[in-house]
DNA sequence: ATAATTCATTGCAATATTACGATTAATTTT
DNA sequence: AAAATTAATCGTAATATTGCAATGAATTAT
């Protein structure tokens, strides 16, 4: 196995899990608030910043980009990439929603 | 490898990260939903309302279990589930401030 | 006491993830 | 054109995850 049963579950849950996952690494935690703290959309900076290999930096960056998390451009040699306002603001309203919708009970463990 | 660099990044980042995991499965995602219906602390019921197996339940129960999201009380012979309401608190919180950081800019990608 | 139930744990197979060195592709500088 | 820079990709090794059948432990019912 390893394979998610992916079938038996809701589209909004499948897409919320799939892009909680995207953020579920610290070093793409890192690399998002990275992207937040220098407006000025950095690119390779970020192998220096954190302390990762430049193919685990492109391996994650890839994966933040899949879930449609960031967005890069080409900028001359460098890549220029940023966060995708669009799915940051989608996935905040999901995961807060997802929160509130909890109440909790008296009568309860 | 297959194993995560933790020590190069701080406290706050792997906290985040691992908790979010723990949230980025939809079975997972799917008994939370569950159990915050069903105020009534369900437990088995949660193998016939997902499509899964009763041990891989039991796995998914342990793994939020050990993020500290939910918690666990024998009632004779079967087990009543919960949500840990401080650690949904902390979580919403960690998160709702880390989505908030974002400011769009315009001069971006 | 024996049988039934509820759930955790173990063991296993298939797949996914993390990390990195080496290489490649594309652009820029010299 | 040749060298340098930047970042993606490939290949590989180590580890983690997902899922389930089978078994085990504990309680309840017969």
């Amino acid at each position: 196995m390893g394979l998610t049963k992916s079938e038996i579950f809701s589209t909004e849950q499948n897409q919320l899990a799939q892009l909680l996952k995207a953020l579920a690494h610290p070093a793409r935690i890192a690399i998002l608030q990275e992207l937040m703290k220098s407006n000025t959309c950095i690119c390779g900076d970020l192998v220096e910043e954190l302390g990762l290999a430049q193919a685990t930096i492109s391996q994650h960056l890839k994966e933040l980009k899949n879930a449609g998390l960031i967005q890069g451009t080409i900028e001359g040699v460098s890549v220029c990439y940023c966060i995708n306002p669009s799915t940051w603001e989608m996935l905040e309203k999901e995961t807060s929603g997802f929160f509130s919708s909890f109440k909790p009970a008296i009568n309860c463990c």
